[in-house]
DNA sequence: CATATATATCTACAATGTAGAAAGGACAGC
DNA sequence: GCTGTCCTTTCTACATTGTAGATATATATG
């Protein structure tokens, strides 16, 4: 049943995570901000993001390198191999938790 | 997009609302934290349990009542209808969050 | 009654989530 | 080359959530 290693992601750590791997190639703070804000419907602040991302990149699940040639440096962010293994941990644990619940209807019981 | 309204749970919070639901009818601290454990591997102190719980009631996410008659008494806890429309939004946010994802490609990464 | 068992509560602290303000540097126009 | 502005990052502080461990309370059992 994979023994859950590691702490588990919080749920913010995760979507900076994702985010990351959506913007791959250009992922930098305000491009992972813009992600999750389009992604979740929220607003966030930026110190929140790079929180975050300090935070991952001290647990070495993700890695970052400067840019420089034209327009202001970026910092760019990059999944590191430990990062793709919370990430799928997560997902997999998941699914165990969520196995045999009807998402239908609990939507209807949301509903009205 | 559904405009996320309230605060998003966090991931032990989800861990117990749908833990109450899996165990429902029967859904009391002890039997609550017996089934995280059984699906997440990971041991939990009841202490933590009871934690969420009370925050989760406090939120009004969850509702519970007394048990009587034989044995000790139990504390039932049931899902109101404000929790399983926190669960089915958490759902329906972390979809769009991983729609894309290949989430084979991350698993392949994440091994050796 | 005395001890064991099942359940729940309390207290405290660590980790994560989040905001806002400040700092730095490239670039535009003067 | 100074001034202001935009883009990006850093810093600081605090709120919320995660988690453990010890303690209380009631019921059952010998």
């Amino acid at each position: 049943m994979s023994p859950a290693s590691s702490p588990p992601l919080g749920v913010f750590e995760e979507q900076v995570l994702v985010a990351v791997l959506r913007t791959a190639g250009d992922a930098y703070g305000m491009e992972i901000r813009r992600e999750i804000e389009r992604v979740t419907g929220r607003d966030l602040a930026i110190g929140a993001v790079y929180a975050t991302l300090d935070r991952l990149e001290a647990k070495r699940l993700l890695s970052s390198t400067r840019t420089h040639g034209d327009g202001p440096s970026r910092r760019l962010f990059a999944l590191r191999r430990a990062g793709a293994k919370a990430l799928a941990e997560t997902a997999a644990m998941r699914e165990r938790l969520w196995k045999g619940i009807d998402v239908r209807a609990l939507v209807r019981l949301a509903g009205a």
